[in-house]
DNA sequence: CTGAATCCCAAATGATACTG
DNA sequence: CAGTATCATTTGGGATTCAG
């Protein structure tokens, strides 16, 4: 027997939730990074360089801008070009599955910028309610 | 004279990329939360109660379920109602907000249905390649 | 210019016990 | 049942320094 139990309260299995399995989980824990989507908004505009999205992030060091740069180009999202000229410089482009992430991140973010406002009100007064 | 300086590189004035003002961080630093959009997910299947839901998720602690819940609920997003029953009962719902952002993630929910496993894929190539 | 390495702090999360 | 309170732990991220 399948040890995948069938949770009484929903339709769904376990598995599905399970946090190695879940896919939504999985990408929302990278997608859901700080600076993951900011960068791969500016990436959108075309291939740019290391020190040219580090400039446009204004609050982002260099450590971070490099990891999230990594886990991205691991993820197959953002590739990654060496230069040799001298000094080096490396351009970052979106992948065709970042081109497509991206495209399916457009209502979301489209959400955010209709509806934040809303959002606040609604902070403002859950806030002001004691 | 603004202080809102324009990125040479891009065409975004710094104001859109101000941590506190850009939408799109605000809404991703709620929706990245580990929980959140699980919650809102098990909540799209109609209202359900405080424990179901922690059933529902099963690695999530009650403590991490209550926070969550109360920050949708701070955002407009979800509903809280409760019963005076005994022992009680508290209902959680989405609201039409919480319903909205819910249809404006579908494009990316099913993108990471459909795409993970080229995710997958990638993230081994690139931890196979010393 | 583009990083890698290290140290360190703050925030997020988990575990457990207690309560109306 | 639906939380709260507290403590312990893990993780994310910044600052700094060094290197090809």
């Amino acid at each position: 027997m399948p040890d995948t139990a069938i949770d009484p309260d929903f339709g769904f299995t376990s598995d599905e939730l399970d946090p190695e399995k879940c896919p939504v989980r999985q990408v929302l824990a990278q997608v859901g990074g700080k600076w993951t989507v900011l960068i791969l908004e500016l990436l959108q505009h075309g291939p740019r360089r290391f020190n040219a999205l580090g400039r446009a992030i204004p609050d982002i060091s260099k450590r971070m801008l490099t990891q999230t740069l990594r886990d991205l180009e691991r993820d197959g999202l953002v590739s990654r070009e060496v230069f040799p000229t001298k000094p080096p410089s490396v351009q970052y482009a979106l992948t065709p599955l970042g081109v497509d992430l991206m495209k399916a991140m457009g209502g979301l973010l489209d959400w955010a910028w209709t509806n934040f406002d809303k959002v606040k009100t609604a902070r403002d007064v859950y806030d002001a309610t004691p």
